[in-house]
DNA sequence: TATGAATGAGGTTTCATTCAT
DNA sequence: AATGAATGAAACCTCATTCAT
């Protein structure tokens, strides 16, 4: 009976849904969550601003989808880095360079905004003390004490080494998802001179 | 019950006139211009909202207050770093401190969020535009030219140099102003090491 | 594939209508017209709420439907009254149990709620101006006169006996429409009280 | 150091809060808690909607305050008949008349609304459940037990009695609530027949 | 006929700004 | 100078209604 069936219903709300993400997250990196209106995701998204109300049953939700999906991401991102060829410091650097890239730095931004705003809703908070910069830290840990014993990074401790650097690609990410004229993204190079040993 | 004299008045309007600019850059450093509500500048100053308006027409001219306050102390603190003591890398050590030290953080902050929010009155934007980037760069540009004949710190572009270094330095001012948990503030040794020789 | 022929149709069509229109006398008796949305009717009967506009083309439409129903029924049972076998007050009595009846009173609630209401279409204003109180008295008062003469219920102005009795009626069933814990319905025989002569 | 002293402020405050609680139960009790419009209230008072929430911080607040005085007002009308003066169905004679009376119905249909509706908050349903129709019976008990005693009201469960006299007051205060066309609130006399002995 | 995606008018609420005192 | 009551534009969200399939 139905007019479509339902795989092309599915098909559509997936569609619909994804574009409706993808608008999102680009308007809330630049924008936060208070600078962002509906309306403007709507607009980024060429619906009706009534319409995202089918898909997201508020604001709060859509940026809380967001999140979930960018801690995940960044996740799987240093999970994944035990897989990737090469030397320690050479993983290092795949990872740097993955971090700083263009398509994954909204997702940072939108963690950033999360963390520094206050808007943001109960459950964003929980997620966010979850994922922390010492699980990070931790998930780490093995592939900067095992760069250390090759000699490849500078001895002293790998956490306060770690999170040191963390946080200049972390600053670099904020400026950088910003898109704004003026900063110079350093080369991945220049940075790993930070921890490279000489 | 004589009224206060002229010069008296003029006193407490000064007074309360920096009240209010302290009291507005902690909270728009913290919370952008949208995030920043009148009422809560009136909380942190101690007085009532209304009293605002005698001080300062409107949200905008005490935003942009703010931001000409902090161009100028940027300026002379780039201006200021030929007259420190020591070799050339001695002065970019100390400049670099005075940029991440907390009482500056707000003021860069603030500059941070001209160039990313939207509510940005134009004139804000005209004053960025000025002050841009380029205009650190001219004139940091002797002193790290001065330093690479040192050779105290790398070969190359200085004005490549420049940016990528003050880049690093904004991404971290910007993650500190905010005073979050979790990010660590690297060691300006180790920061230098981005531009220093071996 | 045949198409149903169009006598098929025609029972379909006339089947949904009915199942809408049980389904929205529910709700509305419930909620009142603001209160009630179309999603809930088109839950109540089961369908798309795509579909109830196939059959009303508004939400007054189908309002003003069962509002006329109401009315008409509401008009037949008064006019009925005179066919019940028994003396007058055995009427009246039969009369009473069927309009606090359970199947009665959602149209009486209908009736109130077009009353009271704001959002109510002109239509039905008109509808309820042309049966209200007056036209339900005028047909009850041969009954009431009738009644009186057999010294079965009390003296004074009939009209004034109906409308009393006919307002306690209707706020109960107001009250028992809505199927709330706590009201208790009165037994017919003690409402008869009010107008029965000792 | 203030403008206007603390006193004058706090009248103002308390005349624009009774301003905004007499129009608001007016509005609320016609309409219901989702027919009313804030705008309406507004209106009604005479002042701008944005005042209303210097008052109250929602449409919720405002409405669930109402129910609290109600619900204090209906308690203390039940606990102070034993105060009248009179036999026992007298006392419950000036009851029914202050119930019916046109002051107090408008809180009354706040309470039905408040019952009925869907969109009421969860405080007000804890309310209501805490001054229920039991609790109306139980303070009313001694006074009908009494009068049975005195042969003034007819035998039988008092409990019964009341919840059945009760219900007929409540459907009447309804109807009377409304200020609709038609309806005739009976005489009090009339309605004591539903309880008084021949 | 039947579905549910899509739209937009209208309601609730927030907050910058004005103004009487 | 100082206060806080008062206003109204603009944001979020709901839901009656339309329309492609």
């Amino acid at each position: 009976m139905a007019p479509l069936n339902e795989e092309q219903l599915h098909q559509i709300r997936d569609e619909r849904r994804e574009q409706i993400l993808g608008a999102a997250i680009k308007v809330f990196a630049r924008r936060g969550i208070i600078g962002t209106k509906m309306s403007m995701i709507a607009a980024e998204a060429g619906i009706s601003h009534g319409l995202l109300y089918h898909y997201f049953s508020s604001k709060e939700e859509l940026f809380t989808t967001l999140i979930e999906d960018a801690m995940e991401g960044a996740e799987a991102a240093t999970r994944g880095v035990y897989e990737l060829p090469g030397t320690p410091i050479e993983k290092i650097r795949a990872l740097s360079m993955e971090m700083l890239d263009e398509s994954g730095t909204p997702y940072f931004m939108l963690i950033h905004h999360a963390r520094t705003s206050d808007g943001v809703p109960d459950k964003v908070k929980e997620l966010i003390d979850r994922h922390d910069m010492n699980a990070f830290i931790e998930r780490l840990l093995p592939l900067f004490r095992e760069a250390q014993q090759a000699g490849e990074i500078v001895e002293g401790s790998p956490e306060e080494l770690i999170s040191s650097y963390l946080s200049v690609l972390s600053g670099l990410m904020v400026l950088n998802a910003q898109g704004i004229e003026g900063y110079r993204l350093p080369d991945v190079d220049m940075l790993l001179r930070l921890i490279a040993r000489p």
